[in-house]
Parts: structure tokens; C-alpha cells; sequence
DNA sequence: CAGTTTATTGACCTGCGGGTCAGTAAATTT
DNA sequence: AAATTTACTGACCCGCAGGTCAATAAACTG
């Protein structure tokens, strides 16, 4: 069970090169003829696997959105502590694989098209449930205090969005050294700067570090 | 001096037509067709006054734009300590008047379109490094230090930019005074709550007020 | 009032992008 | 090997959006 069909691999395989395509063009330059030359076939192939445009975009967002999912579970599945946690959540947003001005473009891009479009709003409204109820439950953990917890959260996950959109902006020439180093001022600032929590943070990000390092 | 010609009157009313309707249809949904008909007139007479579709569009941003720095502006004449210059910068990014999910579907349009339109990167570089200048100086002179100053700078910068994004977004039925609770939130953990700082924010709060009714 | 500029428009052209279709080649099935 | 399903394609159609143009109406100028 579980084994792809042929043609399922052909619709991932259109779906991230679609992705790719948005990333580099935009949503207005994005054309069935481009995605078909981006994979070396013809326009009317890309038609023979998806019913029609909106379709394939669709697809490309929610196959987009399932690689870096897949990414962060692999990331909370190393951490054993409320902290390690949070900052798994941290590293998979700023992932080095994940975190470049490209995707972001293809982000951006698939925002502006959420108020037209209920399926991308749906998305988008999925997205950032997960992202907010992993970092309500670690912060929960943390001891903090519900209220607290549930502030904290609010401020990280926007701070996030703001860094991902200043990535696809390319403000001040943002890498993601600077964008976790922003978050990171807010978190001490708002909490006191306990060993545990370094601790927690430098364990994260040597682990996410030989995660990355073992596919490239 | 400074008389407007009968002709620039009409640039701006078309300019201002096009940013309403790219807010209500996205970037693919602006023609110069919805355009005119928006204004009443044929699609023709928007040509007559404008090159192309691309100079309408970006006349549209940069006077959206302006429209924006000259509420700014006027608030800030309001402000006479840092905090107060601090409370006027947040009062104009959530006045009512433009602080709602149509004006930011129009905002993030453009930001999608940044990477492919260097008219459009110059003018939110623009907007960005006034912003932060703006909340620079002001932090600068409350006295907490220039790197202090530095850093929640870019914090709240990054916080208004969320919080634009996400009230563009529609998550979780943002209103401007949510998101002003957001920042006040992040202020407060980061400042002593004293007194000094409440009276400026309440004194802005009703300036803003007071601005706003005057003009409904 | 004659002459000239300006405003506005409908008709038209062009290119392009989405989508259909019938036909061919290749693979699978029986 | 024959039949049938699947992969892929070029040719074609349609609609639409951007943009031009010549013609008309209105405003201004002397």
C-alpha cells in the first residue's frame, strides 16, 4: 500500500515544477506553457494530468506546503523538551532548504491570490493553525502561564510571517541567521535567559544543521 | 504654485479608482476595462491620461502611498515626547481609515508583484526604511540605548508588517484594535510598564480619535 | 466667431493564454 | 499478436486584455 501510481509521480513531478515556475514568475507569469517547458514537455501534456490551471496551482501550494510540513515533523520528532520543541518549530521556518527569497516569492504570491480564492484561503488558514497550536502547546509546556503562552505565540508566529515576507522582499538583505537572531531578541527579552533554554536552542540547531547536511 | 492642472485631477482620480478596484480584484483581476467602468468612463479615456497599464498601477501605489504618509505626517505633528512620536508611528500604520482588508489585499498585490518590478522594490524599500527610521529615532530618544533602540525597532517593524499581512489574510478576525494589542503586548514585556509611556499612548489614542471623526 | 487644443469614445488590431480535440506512439492487458 | 488503455502532441479555437487610431464633441483662445 502506499505505492504511487506512475501517474501520481507525473502530477508531483508538474505540481513542483509549477511551484517553481510561480516562484520565479509570479502568479501573472505563470503559464501552462512555461510549467511544460520547465519539465521539458508539451502544454497540452501539463492538461492531460490536471483538469485545468487553477488545478495544478492548487496543487503546487498544497504539495509545496506538504514537503515543508514534512520537514518540521522530522524536526519535533528530535526534540524531547517544551523548549527543544520551540525551537524545532523555529529552525524548520527557517529552514536553509526552506528560507530562500524564491519560496517566498511563491508564498507571497499565493497570499495575494487568498482573498479570490477559498481553496488557497483554506490553506492559508491551515498553515497557520498548525504553526500557532505547536508553538501554544511548547510554550504551554514551558510553564509560562496559559495567558502568557498563548501572547508569546501570537507575537512569534507574526514575527515569522513578517520575516518570511521581508525574505521575499529582500529587505536589508535578510538571511536566516538575522531572521532566527530577531526572533530569538524577542524570546529573551521576554523570558528570562535560563541555561535550559540555550541549551535547548543550540541542541536544535546542530541537530537541524547534520539534518540538512545528510541530504545535500 | 502648487495648483493642480484639471488633467492632474483626473490622473489622480483614475489612480485612486485603480487601487480600489486592484484591492477588491487582485493584480490579475485589474483591467483597464474594470478600471474605466469603475470611473464611469471608457477604457480609452484611462490611455488617454496614462502610457500604459504599468504607469497606472504604479501611480496607484505611490499615491495610496502618499495618501498614507500624510496621515503619518499629520499624526506625528500631533506628538511632542519620543513615546508619543512612538504611539503616533503605531496609530497611522492601524488608523481606521486604512487599517482594513481591502487596503491590505491592495498592499499585498504589490508586494507579489516586488521581485518582478523594480518600481514597486523602490517604493516599499521606501516605505520600509522610513518606517524604520521613524521608530529608530523615537526609540532612541526614550533613552534605552542605541542597540536596544536598534533591535525593537525591527521588532515592531516586523510585528506591523504581520499583523498587515495577516489582516489582508483575514486569520482569525483581526481588527486594528487586536493588532494594537499585539504591540503594546510585545512593548510592555520589553519595557517597564511605567506611567509616562500609558499617558502617551492614551493621549495619541484619543489625538487619533479626535483626527479620524473629524473627517467622517 | 474661427481656430486650436483637449477630452472622450467606439472600432479595431494583435498577441497570448486557457482549454479542446483528434490523432499517434507507446505501454499493458488478455 | 490483437486489443485496449495510457502518454503525449500539434493544431486549432475562443475570449479577452492591452494598446492604437481616427473621429467627434467640448472647451478654450485670439
Amino acid at each position: 500500500m502506499g505505492r504511487k501510481s506512475i501517474a501520481e509521480i507525473r502530477r508531483e513531478e508538474f505540481a513542483t515544477a509549477a511551484f517553481e515556475v510561480l516562484s520565479l514568475h509570479g502568479m501573472k507569469g505563470t503559464t501552462l506553457q512555461r510549467v511544460a517547458e520547465h519539465t521539458g514537455v508539451s502544454k497540452a501534456s501539463v492538461l492531460h494530468y490536471f483538469p485545468n490551471k487553477q488545478n495544478l496551482i492548487e496543487s503546487a501550494m498544497r504539495r509545496a506546503n506538504a514537503t515543508l510540513r514534512k520537514e518540521a515533523v522530522a524536526f519535533m520528532a528530535l526534540a524531547s523538551t517544551p523548549w527543544e520543541r520551540f525551537y524545532a518549530i523555529i529552525e524548520a521556518n527557517f529552514s536553509p532548504t526552506t528560507f530562500r527569497a524564491e519560496v517566498a516569492h511563491g508564498w507571497i504570491a499565493m497570499c495575494a491570490e487568498v482573498p479570490h480564492n477559498p481553496q488557497f484561503q483554506r490553506l492559508q488558514n491551515a498553515i497557520y493553525h498548525r504553526l500557532h497550536s505547536n508553538l501554544l502547546s511548547a510554550f504551554k509546556q514551558t510553564g509560562i502561564g496559559d495567558d502568557a503562552a498563548e501572547e508569546v505565540s501570537h507575537t512569534v508566529s507574526l514575527l515569522i510571517d513578517g520575516l518570511w515576507m521581508r525574505c521575499g522582499l529582500q529587505i536589508g538583505g535578510l538571511n536566516r541567521e538575522d531572521a532566527m537572531a530577531q526572533i530569538e531578541s524577542v524570546i529573551t527579552r521576554t523570558f528570562s535567559n535560563d541555561a535550559e533554554r540555550q541549551a535547548a536552542q543550540s541542541k536544535m540547531s546542530a541537530l537541524a544543521g547534520a539534518f540538512t547536511a545528510n541530504r545535500g
